[in-house]
DNA sequence: GGGAATTAAAAGTACTACTTTTACGTCACA
DNA sequence: TGTGACGTAAAAGTAGTACTTTTAATTCCC
């Protein structure tokens, strides 16, 4: 049904993580630890595992004599990636996609221009090596291929900020940039003045010109949520 | 020892999530479910629910006939609140400190932007009351009562801001803001021109002006980074 | 010496019995 | 009629045991 998954635990973490940050069961809507057993035929200690690290996720709260009670989204933990990926193969992933591209927007400046102090050789040389592949596929209905080299781009970027809690971002804009391509009409080419910014953006870091770089990405960041609100008015 | 904790689960997550973040076991280390239950005087069952909790924050892996795996920091979950909590709390709680102030200097500045669009008159009530609290509380070594109208302002600034992962933040800016309070000398009142800075973000995002929004926090947040670079060079 | 078969160690799963907490209903008393 | 103490039962929490499955490591054969 959900995933074929391997292992009991994975399967039923999935399918009712799934379910939960999709909405289908209200806040405040309480599951027994027996009942959840019995629909999932698992053993309860398969499911007391489950609960456990959705209670971890501040998805659920398990109290005694109550049950397992879901929690409004207030308190989701919203950075866990898992809860990421639940929540854009659900519902309300437009709403999930403008909210890490506003961040992604927020971030990616800043992590640019430290990138720009901080990148090895190594880092600019792969960071150049991604525009250009870019630039190689932006024509020609290449859109899979140019993902990829999209999202090798800013990983390097967000790694070679030598920020941790940039870096820990890379996955996220993974799912944004793929979320985006593949929500698209997947008809036309990518926009030849954002494959222009990241060609530039390689270029600033390289020559060690930390505003130039911050100032590249911010405008690369508009554009996106621009094409956000062309999208979803 | 550590946590007088209300539940044997809780005891055995705390203790063990604080040792892990704080290195004492260095990536690779195995450790195995029946030796900690022994360790811990609890049930296997337990120590199981406890190693997929932090299984699901990637500080462990888990796998058969080889044990647990403590896992190298770069795939931590460095946003969960829990484990940023330990982090703080360990060794290494400067350099969190530092990755964490970056962050925000990278986020705050578009959330107060944000904030300045989205705020409700109640919001703007709120931010102008805590940034006179600040004024008040500004002189005379009233440190803590300063910190709470300080965590309130930033709080209320992410939550206006109508940015899930912003909103979701405040907590990361009230760890850091106590950190940083209770890390420093404690001796001077704060800087004048910060507390000035607030009073004015308050008062542009009352005039709905996004932009000095943005670039007063954007000061704000420069007068964070030079404080730390002046005490950790 | 290399590859296939064997082994055993550890996690994964199930089940059952028991303990602890606590929401809720009951009943006595004012 | 309202209020508070009390008891009950429901559900999670914990323990222990028995069994299954995976898989690293060793052995053994060619």
């Amino acid at each position: 049904m959900t995933t074929p998954a391997q292992g009991l635990h994975s399967h039923v973490l999935a399918t009712l993580g799934l379910a939960i940050t999709a909405g289908e069961y209200p806040p405040g809507t309480v599951l027994r630890t027996d009942e959840l057993a019995q629909r999932f035929d698992v053993s309860r200690t398969v499911v007391r595992e489950v609960v456990r690290v959705l209670e971890s996720m501040h998805l659920v709260e398990s109290r005694r004599r109550v049950g397992v009670t879901v929690l409004p989204t207030a308190s989701w933990n919203v950075y866990d990636p898992q809860v990421i990926r639940w929540r854009l193969a659900g519902a309300d992933r437009p709403r999930q996609l403008r909210s890490l591209t506003v961040l992604r927007s927020a971030v990616e400046p800043v992590a640019a221009g430290l990138a720009a102090l901080h990148a090895t050789p190594e880092q600019c040389r792969e960071l150049t090596e991604q525009a250009l592949g870019m630039v190689a596929t932006s024509r020609g209905r290449r859109l899979e291929e140019y993902l990829v080299h999209d999202i090798a781009f800013h990983r390097v970027v967000l790694n070679a900020s030598g920020n941790e809690m940039f870096a820990r971002l890379g996955d996220v804009v993974a799912e944004v940039l793929t979320g985006r391509t593949h929500h698209h009409v997947m008809f036309e080419d990518p926009d030849p003045a954002a494959v222009t910014l990241h060609v530039q953006v390689a270029e600033a870091v390289r020559e060690r010109n930390a505003a130039r770089a911050e100032e590249l990405t911010r405008q690369i960041a508009v554009g996106a949520l621009q094409e956000l609100d062309v999208l979803a008015p």
